[in-house]
RNA sequence: GUGGGCGUAGCUCAGCUGGUAGAGCACUCGGUUGUGGUCCGAGAUGUCGCGGGUUCGAGCCCCGUCGCUCACCCCA
């Protein structure tokens, strides 16, 4: 039998792989530059922390998680996100006991067993932040500007950043009594009504029409807000338009997972299809003290590695491997090889970048090789030149070449890059 | 879980109303002495997803099966 990849499952290889390696790197330089740490944890927990953590009812939870028993009899999900796990980590190690607030970034693999489409599948990757311990708006802000800044970076233009706040318990208590009063006055089939049993505001982004036009008049949690959370989410705008970072409110905006409060946002793609959300997060209240940790406020998001990568490309931006190779060296003759072996080794050992030529393909096909080796430069070593010492040393994209001395390689290449 | 589309060379696909397979890209070699990206020439490559059926004959029709894919749902 031919093996093949589980179901629904991305996997990179070059030539994608250094997009997707680029991608990731600046997403994560976004979060180290705003003074974020890594934490690195486990890909599977424990599965009440992620049934507590996300909540019960939402389908991550209820239907989309990759769950088994493992040899000692205990129950273990592999993650489907990140935050409840780095809020147990914080709990557990005490992370939270220094200097607040406590900022980390997270990159790595998540999964959720759902039918595979464009964009969504069963393991993916993510970076994701976390601030916690604080709730001043302008780290609502920072973190908002952070994952804007990696996107941009990258050259993505073609995306809008939505906004919206859900406010304190109260305000939501409050709102959530009118919209049930509002839903339960409309006429929907058993399904929707099971849905908005769960979450009422499901039916906010429902895409049926009649469904839409239904919602055109249900009550607006942003009305609810108390006179508190109002001035917070408006200093949260002021604050990035003095960024210069664009968004838009989305009164209607529904996250997934129950633990959001306060600031919540998303990053929507336009050209990608169903599956055109490439991020999103907000401000947790709860969620710490839920886990059995301190009540503390926090706010991050997660960034789609996969779904950023398929927004680069369908943008049509070229991304530029991490560590393109610098030199490739071809040996015209079994002693040159020999040579040229050598060569690179020392190359590689003083921290340049370098390839050669195997087996005997002629110099026509070796310098095939180097150009699709995407080599900076490339050099031929043969009988002339392991006597001299000397060769010339080409530039493969303008194409000219200079005399160099083998023994200076290292240097020279050091120098030019 | 529910629908739609599709499975032909490594990749993207063509294959007319059934007559035992083709293109482009990629790959290898070459276009006379040691320099790639362009151009030209030559070459290699397929259990036409799998199993059954109809037929003198099936890549093409029928049934089943597996897989992929897009969408619903949901979300990164």
């Amino acid at each position: 039998m031919k093996f093949q990849a589980p179901k629904g499952v991305s996997e990179y290889f070059p030539q994608r792989s250094g997009a997707f390696e680029r991608v990731r790197a600046t997403l994560i330089t976004a979060a180290a530059t705003s003074g974020y740490q890594l934490i690195e944890l486990p890909v599977f927990e424990d599965t009440e922390l992620f049934a507590r953590g996300v909540g019960e009812s939402t389908d991550v939870v209820s239907k989309e998680m990759y769950t088994f028993e493992d040899r000692g009899g205990r129950s273990i999900t592999l993650r489907p996100e990140g935050t409840a796990g780095v809020m147990r980590a914080v709990i557990e190690h005490n992370l939270d006991r220094g200097q607040l607030p406590v900022k980390l970034w997270y990159s790595g693999a998540f999964f959720r067993a759902e039918r595979p489409q464009a964009g969504r599948y069963r393991q993916f990757y993510q970076v994701g932040v976390e601030a916690i311990g604080y709730d001043d708006p302008e780290i609502d802000a920072e973190v908002i500007a952070m994952a804007d800044r990696g996107l941009r970076e990258l050259g993505l233009k073609s995306f809008r950043l939505e906004l919206t706040c859900l406010g304190d318990l109260a305000s939501r208590q409050a709102h959530r009594i009118d919209l049930d009063k509002f839903i339960s006055g409309l006429e929907l089939d058993e399904a929707t009504r099971a849905k908005a049993a769960l979450n009422p505001l499901r039916l906010f982004d429902d895409k049926r029409e009649a469904i839409k036009s239904a919602m055109l008049n249900a009550p607006i949690l942003l009305n609810y807000l108390s006179a508190e959370s109002r001035a917070n989410f408006e200093k949260v705008q002021a604050l990035l338009e003095s960024f210069g970072v664009p968004f838009t409110i989305n009164e209607r905006m529904v996250r997934g997972l129950d633990y959001y409060t306060g600031t919540t946002f998303e990053f929507v793609h336009e050209m990608l299809g169903a599956q055109s959300g490439i991020g999103g997060g907000g401000r947790y209240d709860g969620l710490m003290s839920q886990l059995g940790g301190a009540d503390l406020s926090g706010i991050g998001y997660g960034i789609g590695i996969d779904r950023v990568l398929l927004a680069c490309e369908a943008e049509g931006i070229e991304l530029q491997a991490i560590s393109p190779l610098e030199i490739f060296v071809i040996a015209l003759g079994s002693a040159e090889k020999e040579y040229v072996a050598k060569l690179i080794n020392e190359l590689r050992g003083a921290g340049i970048s370098s390839d050669m030529a195997y087996g005997d393909r002629g110099l026509k096909g070796s310098m095939k090789s180097a150009d699709k080796s995407g080599a900076r430069y490339s050099i031929v070593v043969g009988s002339d030149e392991l006597v001299s010492g000397s060769a010339q040393l080409k530039d493969m994209k303008t194409g000219e070449s200079q005399s160099v001395m083998l023994s200076s390689l290292p240097q020279i290449l050091r120098r030019s890059s």
